[in-house]
RNA sequence: GUGGAUGUAGCUCAAUGGCAGAGCCCUGGACUGUGGCUCCAGUGGUUGCGGGUUCGAGCCCCGUCAUCCACCCCA
């Protein structure tokens, strides 16, 4: 038999309420900031991503779906969309010329990992970017549209950790690093082995990681917060005091680094221990060079990415079976098949959902359909019915029936449904 | 890439090395034109795949594939 490839999954319908609904809460959440939808591509040529997240990441040098095209050319299906969102930027000149641009995407990611509990090789994230200010508001602007969407979505058990991993130059995070650097050389030896390789690397990197005996060592290490330049501290007591004036809780954590090299300043994700290994639901950070570096006019820009099948296990989101239809049909073939079919056209024209089989069995059995469909009415057509052009109209709910002129039917249903005209056609 | 666990009906799972089962689902009946609840009956299997040991393997051994979990890393 087929399958699909590890890690790759198919969402049924039943899923597709709860995965709607986060959809759904990241979209209005988006156009309330004044937010716009970009379509990025799914795959890039293969330097977009590897210039834009880091030669020596994790994600480029082993995680990467990765194949020729025809012509030889080296092309990726897309492992993240920042990048690509930046490429889109540069390359359209309309966009680029502009003070300030704001964006969202959502989509499938690509990442060839081993899967387990909330990780996926295909599995689909939204995110937004703003470009074009270095303003502390934009990045509580990301953070706040994050935290309003894991609200929405139902998910209470979550920590937002915050961090500033300050800019380059000498007198931040360039003089830290080495400090950092001479800090764990002394300690070489207490190191794991991964760990001596990050120390070459990202001694960055070291912080994040959980083995013992480093995680030991790093309560001693100097800590980014001691050595900010004033211009990347004042920018961090800004992000605070904007998540402050809203009151979103967040916990400092100057060990927060994430995996990606193009962070600049603030540093975020949204964790839980709900998540088996893995910890964070969504995370982003500030990224003042990135645009530049993909050749575009020195752009700041800050971003985040949430997981949607993450955030579905963090809501503990169950599956919803049945459709929700409006009327299932039941009817007793012949004279009555054909009553029920014009009358299922009617229906779906005045934009009631209907079904029906036209094979049609027996009464129980077409009735067990409706009610596994969860039909909200039933109209039953059978040989009585027929002779007359009545139908008799039964409330799923109620079990109330009531025999009433087929050419009423559209109406009296249509009064019955409560919420008649969201997501039905309208008139 | 590394490690561990698990693969038996559509699903969830039983079965000392000795006749492959139950619950759910599905179909039908009790109720000859009425869903859910109950009861009864029925359909459904190359026990992941390939070898081996044995009088005999779902069970033991080897290999292989798949899934899950964890490491690594990340949404």
């Amino acid at each position: 038999m087929l399958t699909n490839p590890p890690g790759i999954e198919d969402i049924f319908p039943d899923r597709m309420d709860a995965w709607s609904r986060v959809i759904g809460a990241a979209r209005e959440v988006f156009r309330l900031s004044n937010y716009r939808e970009i379509i990025i591509p799914v795959m890039e040529y293969t330097e977009v991503f590897a210039r834009g997240l880091g030669d020596e990441t994790d994600i480029v040098t082993k995680e990467m779906f990765t194949f020729e095209d025809r012509g030889g050319r080296s092309l990726t299906l897309r492992p993240e969309g920042t990048a690509s969102v930046v490429r889109a930027y540069v390359s359209n000149g309309d966009y680029n010329r502009l003070s300030s641009a704001k964006f969202y995407y959502c989509g499938p990611m690509f990442r060839a990992e081993r899967p387990q509990k909330g990780r996926l090789r295909q599995f689909n994230q939204f995110g937004a970017e703003f470009f074009g200010s270095p303003d502390p508001y934009y990045d509580y602007e990301i953070i706040a549209m994050m935290h309003a969407i894991s609200r929405r979505v139902g998910i209470e058990d979550f920590a937002l950790l915050l961090n500033s991993i300050g800019c380059g130059s000498p007198d931040c995070r360039g003089g830290y690093v080495v400090r950092l650097k001479s800090y764990f050389e002394e300690r070489r030896g207490e190191l794991c082995e991964d760990c001596r390789r990050r120390l070459e690397k990202n001694p960055l990197r070291i912080l994040d990681c959980k083995q013992e005996g480093c995680a030991s060592l790093k309560k001693g290490a100097p800590s980014i917060a001691d050595h900010l330049c004033a211009a990347c501290r004042g920018h961090y007591a800004g992000v605070k005091e904007h998540l402050n004036a809203a009151s979103i809780q967040y916990r400092e954590d100057p060990f927060l680094v994430r995996g990606l090299d193009y962070y600049t300043r603030t540093t975020f994700e949204f964790v839980t221990d709900r998540l088996g290994g893995q910890n964070a639901f969504a995370a982003g950070g500030r990224y003042d060079s990135l645009v530049e570096s993909f050749g575009g006019r020195p752009t700041p820009a800050v971003g985040f990415a949430a997981g949607v099948e993450r955030m579905l296990l963090v809501a503990g989101a169950a599956d919803a079976p049945g459709s929700g239809l409006d009327v299932y049909l039941v009817h007793a073939g012949g004279e009555a098949l054909r009553q029920a079919l014009e009358l299922a056209r009617t229906l779906r024209e005045a934009g009631i959902s209907a079904d029906l089989d036209p094979q049609g069995k027996s009464f129980k059995n077409q009735l067990k359909k409706a009610d596994r469909e969860s039909a909200r009415f039933t109209v039953i057509i059978g040989e009585d019915e027929a002779a007359g052009r009545a139908c008799s109209l039964k409330n799923m709910a109620t079990g109330e029936q009531e025999k009433i002129p087929a050419q009423m039917c559209a109406a009296m249903i249509r009064k019955a449904l409560p919420d008649y005209g969201k997501g039905h056609g309208s008139d």
